[in-house]
DNA sequence: AGACATTGCGCAATCC
DNA sequence: CGGATTGCGCAATGTC
């Protein structure tokens, strides 16, 4: 959804003239409300100083910054294609991202469960035991006078997935 | 720090047609508005003649959307401005995202080695127990088969993954 | 050194 | 009307 009118031709190499429309109209260009004033310091490759490294040919950087050459089109396309690629797995990353953070919620609620009911366990485990030395302690022998019934701590472990 | 000058330049027609435009003028930048950077001024010659501008009932769409409209730079300023908080929010929010997988992982791991704790301890306990059962077995009863415990319902507590 | 990947940013459409 | 989102293109920069 939400489509915007964009025309999104996939030339897909095509040597030869095409493509290319130029409309003249529409020259909202130059920023306009900047009048041109302080630009910000352009970094430039100085550095030669005293003969430093080869300095490759000083040329002027992209001879060809025209935007009328194919070449330059070709690259922009290209680029273009990249730069959404990336975005898109940007984008994925991010969901998969938040989709973990669900599932490790959920597996942190079931461990924090399965404490809880081991927990559970070990302290009726070890009332038993403590129960069953005060009859030993008492000398006393009432067979299974308490609730001392081990089916309580077996039917447990009922937790899959 | 990665600060580049960058320049604007952009237009798509509302048409939808990717107007290539190609103005081979100077590499003349400007507007360095970018983050926390200088760059003031940025005033439009003022409307003379006072500024009771009547917002006309304009049919047409956009009649004015002249660049050099004072209103529109003031418009896309604010909407620059707005992308810019969006953005970084968005950043923001994906990083905290990323930090709670972390956090859930670790204490995940946490909960784990509770847990085997906890198994480990109920194991021996119940292994106790058992065995004093047995005990209580031998002095009752000395069947050789008697070891029909509830045992064999216990010794489970031994799955995790 | 050329190609693709990332990233910051501005613009415009759209959402709210 | 105005901020918030979002898709997209451009250019600088990073990485291989």
């Amino acid at each position: 959804m939400s489509k915007q009118p964009q025309q999104k031709l996939t030339n897909t190499d095509q040597n030869g003239v095409s493509v290319i429309q130029s409309q003249a109209h529409s020259v909202a260009n130059s920023t306009g409300a900047t009048a041109g004033l302080q630009q910000v310091p352009q970094l430039v490759p100085v550095s030669p100083g005293g003969g430093g490294k080869a300095t490759p040919p000083s040329k002027m950087k992209k001879t060809n910054m025209d935007k009328d050459s194919e070449e330059y089109r070709q690259r922009r396309e290209r680029n273009n294609l990249a730069v959404k690629k990336s975005r898109m797995r940007s984008k994925q990353k991010a969901q998969d991202t938040q989709q973990r953070v669900n599932e490790l919620k959920e597996e942190n609620e079931r461990l924090e469960a399965k404490i809880k009911l081991l927990s559970k366990e070990l302290s009726v485990l070890k009332d038993l035991f403590l129960e069953h030395a005060h009859n030993l302690a008492d000398n006393v022998q009432p067979a299974t006078t308490a609730t001392v019934t081990p089916g309580d701590l077996c039917n447990n472990n009922n937790n899959n997935q």
